[in-house]
DNA sequence: GAGTTTGAAACT
DNA sequence: CAGTTTCAAACTC
């Protein structure tokens, strides 16, 4: 219904300016060109799938090009292939991936929203059957395109084709009445492109416009395609401006076009609303001036489901050359990729909403630069059911990571939930800018906090008592602080990074989401003291980890706490050294006398040989625990996420349970390793290895992105521990690594890799 | 659970 | 950087 209207009112307003519009496509249509699309369309009907579509019911062919539109629109804000060819040589294959790059995308909220579940290619089939019906279409457009195609891509002619053919889907008179509004809004979109530009890009644009009007347009049909149609203001307001003349004589040229060339009209809509120069709505209001009309499309849909920088951001995709590519535009454009992001985290947050359950968390590093998407943290992080106190990710040193992590998931609950294109293109932005978090890293985190949260609840109790339960639950990291306010590193919660919770028994804890400033700042300025405070103060090699799967040999020698310890008195036999505590052997960084350390002593004694000196079978029973935890990992990966891994799991602590960890387990917890548990007491160690077999796959992956530091440290072929300042109490932050042997490193690296998405992830700031 | 021991963290 | 103090976990009873 709404076609009639704006189609009445634009020939009343400007009958000529309609006129004008069609001497245009007029004489566009005289291009030599023409020819050009003819073949094509030939091709289509002789095509296999031009068959089938064809055998297909005729009754919808109108949705089917919805879909399709919308596909490509969608397609256009994912579009990875796309983003490695930008040539138009492989135009035809681009087709191909966009539509491949709907399907996935689009599904969730295409089908829903608009029923339509043609597939992409039925669309395409349909519009060449309309084509094939109506020639005389195909030859307007074309020959604009051609014409005016100034950037020449040199694009298939096929995919011109194409194009046209879902541009006249667009106009299809067939459609329902949700379409109809759509349709009304390229109209306007072309409005602006006749009336203010004659000069249509190439058919490729074309196409591309199709893709943005196709978002714009599916966003239009979920949300309220009529509202949105008649109600966006840019129809009324600035779009009108010194372009409402285009704009209604656009109107009128679509109605006319709707009589005469229905298919062709909605071509030029896509096409306007796509022009190159268009760029981001929001950061060049300027342009609505001139590029009003052929923004409304876009305008209507930021207000309908996107923010106005989605929209922008849309048209500026669509407007700089190829759409197509534009996704790789957008990387490269700064303003743009800031709008989006915003956009992103916008739409994040609006969804978070939704789950947020009011308590705040943030991510200190990424703070700034990604507030926002810390802000999203909150959802992902594992809020205990009832408790405010749930954990947060804080922003430590390797927080970034988590902030990334987080922001993915965020990302893909965008996606799956309802986002349409915007929140689509948005994370493909997000993650072609921040260098694509892993999955994996996501669904750890996510899954981690869920067990964090049930874990705190289940136990109440004590720390060192909770830890006795499951063993591997890890309770760890439950303080007791009385003045530190949980804001040192006294606590163990501050100090790995996580928020405190219930089952900490901290007196005037600050340690929470509501005052999460207060954490903020604290971390930062102990960061600026120690820019490894929050770092695991264990690190360790992957190689141990592969020695302990042997079984045999296995010496956690690997592993060194960074810092190093200073026991006098422990003998290193106890908790209170951390370097025990994290189940690693001494190293020329510790400074503690008469060391005993079962996992290595400073002298250089390692683990092998303390076994057979004085661990004996407790210590290859801890190996092998461990080991076998290790080798679950991976495929426990999310197993393992259940471990406390609050918020900030990247923080040090946690980090450092591969090994040792703080999350200590009580002396009984020896019950993790099971059988073997009774031996392996004697030191401890049981705990100790299967935790940190735990937590070592998961934090391992994230540790040199967290801490290049010690990557670096770790990563110098002398690793030796020591490399750093022997003497100095505290290992200086380059210095921290334990000794790694070269060897190690490499093996760590390897397992590092496994996990893609890290590596090219790090942002760094 | 209270008290002691211990060593890291923080401070000077 | 070294020494001292503070702190909270680890440990003992």
């Amino acid at each position: 219904m709404g076609e009639e209207e704006r189609v009445k009112l634009g020939r009343e307003s400007e009958g000529e300016s309609e006129i004008t519009a069609r001497v245009v496509v007029v004489a566009s249509m005289d291009t030599p060109k023409r020819n050009q699309i003819n073949t094509p369309i030939s091709k289509f009907e002789d095509s296999p799938v031009f068959n089938y579509i064809n055998s297909l019911s005729p009754i919808q062919p109108v949705k089917s090009m919805h879909s399709s539109q919308s596909f490509n629109s969608l397609s256009f804000a994912s579009l990875p292939s796309v983003f490695t060819s930008p040539h138009v040589s492989s135009l035809k294959e681009s087709r191909f991936l966009r539509r491949h790059q709907f399907s996935d995308m689009s599904k969730p909220d295409f089908s829903s929203e608009n029923g339509n579940k043609v597939g992409r290619d039925e669309g395409v089939m349909d519009v060449a059957h309309d084509l094939t019906q109506h020639p005389e279409n195909f030859d307007p457009r074309g020959s604009v395109g051609d014409a005016s195609n100034e950037r020449s891509y040199e694009s298939s002619k096929l995919e011109i084709e194409l194009s046209r053919t879902l541009s006249y889907d667009y106009v299809n008179p067939d459609c329902d009445p949700s379409t109809s509004c759509g349709i009304e809004n390229k109209c306007a979109s072309e409005k602006g492109s006749f009336g203010s530009e004659m000069h249509i890009e190439g058919i490729s644009q074309i196409d591309q416009n199709r893709e943005a009007t196709g978002c714009d347009w599916e966003s239009l049909i979920s949300d309220a395609a009529d509202l949105l149609i008649f109600d966006s203001p840019n129809e009324t307001g600035p779009s009108k401006g010194s372009n409402q003349k285009s704009l209604d004589s656009v109107t009128g040229f679509c109605t006319s076009l709707n009589n005469d060339l229905p298919k062709t009209q909605a071509i030029g809509a896509v096409g306007l609303s796509e022009q190159p120069e268009t760029e981001n709505i929001c950061t060049q209001p300027g342009e609505a001036g001139d590029l009003g009309d052929r923004v409304e499309n876009l305008d209507m849909f930021a207000s309908t489901s996107l923010d106005n920088c989605m929209a922008g951001d849309l048209h500026g995709k669509m407007g700089d050359e190829v759409r197509i590519y534009s996704s790789v535009r957008i990387a490269s454009n700064l303003q743009r990729g800031t709008r989006r992001r915003c956009l992103v985290f916008e739409m994040a947050g609006a969804r978070r909403k939704r789950f947020d359950d009011g308590s705040s968390c943030g991510s200190s590093v990424l703070q700034q630069s990604h507030r926002d998407v810390a802000s999203n943290d909150k959802h992902i992080v594992p809020l205990k059911p009832g408790n405010d106190s749930s954990r947060c990710i804080l922003p430590g040193i390797g927080l970034h990571l988590n902030a990334l992590a987080t922001t993915s998931t965020d990302y893909k609950v965008i996606k799956h939930d309802d986002l349409g294109l915007g929140g689509q293109l948005i994370e493909r932005d997000m993650v072609s800018a921040e260098n694509e978090i892993s999955v994996v890293e996501d669904a750890s985190q996510a899954s981690g906090y869920v067990g964090n949260e049930e874990y705190s609840q289940s136990s109440p109790k004590k720390k060192r008592r909770r830890s006795e339960n499951g063993g591997e639950s890890e309770a760890c990291k439950r303080c007791n602080c009385k003045k530190s306010k949980c804001l040192k590193l006294y606590c163990e919660c501050f100090a790995a990074g996580v928020y405190c919770v219930e089952p900490c028994s901290c007196q005037e804890c600050f340690n929470k989401p509501i005052h999460e400033d207060t954490v903020l700042s604290t971390r930062k300025q102990i960061e600026s003291r120690n820019p490894l405070a929050f770092a695991p103060k264990v690190i360790r090699s992957s190689d141990s980890v592969l020695e302990i799967g042997d079984d045999s040999s296995k010496t956690p020698a690997s592993a060194r706490h960074k810092r190093g310890c200073n026991c006098k008195k422990s003998g290193c036999l106890k908790k209170y050294c951390e370097c025990y505590q994290g189940g690693v052997g001494c190293s020329i960084n510790c400074r503690c006398e008469g060391c005993k350390n079962a996992f290595g002593r400073k002298d250089g004694t390692e683990l092998a040989e303390l076994e057979e000196e004085e661990i004996g079978d407790e210590r290859s029973l801890v190996d092998r625990a461990s080991q076998k935890t290790l080798i679950h990992n991976d495929a426990d990966h999310n197993a393992d996420s259940i471990l406390p891994a609050t918020p900030l799991r990247f923080g040090r602590s946690l980090i450092q349970l591969p090994f040792s960890s703080k999350c200590k387990a009580p002396r009984s917890s020896v019950l993790a390793i099971g059988s073997s548990s009774n031996t392996s007491q004697k030191f401890g160690k049981p705990d100790v290895g299967q935790r940190q077999a735990k937590f070592e796959k998961r934090f391992e992956p994230t540790k040199e992105d967290e801490m290049p530091e010690f990557l670096q440290g770790s990563g110098s072929p002398t690793s030796g521990i020591k490399s750093g300042s022997p003497n100095s109490k505290r290992v200086s932050p380059p210095h921290c690594n334990a000794g790694t042997s070269p060897g190690q490193r490499s093996s760590r690296k390897l397992i590092l890799q496994s996990i893609p998405s890290f590596p090219s992830l790090t942002p760094k700031h």
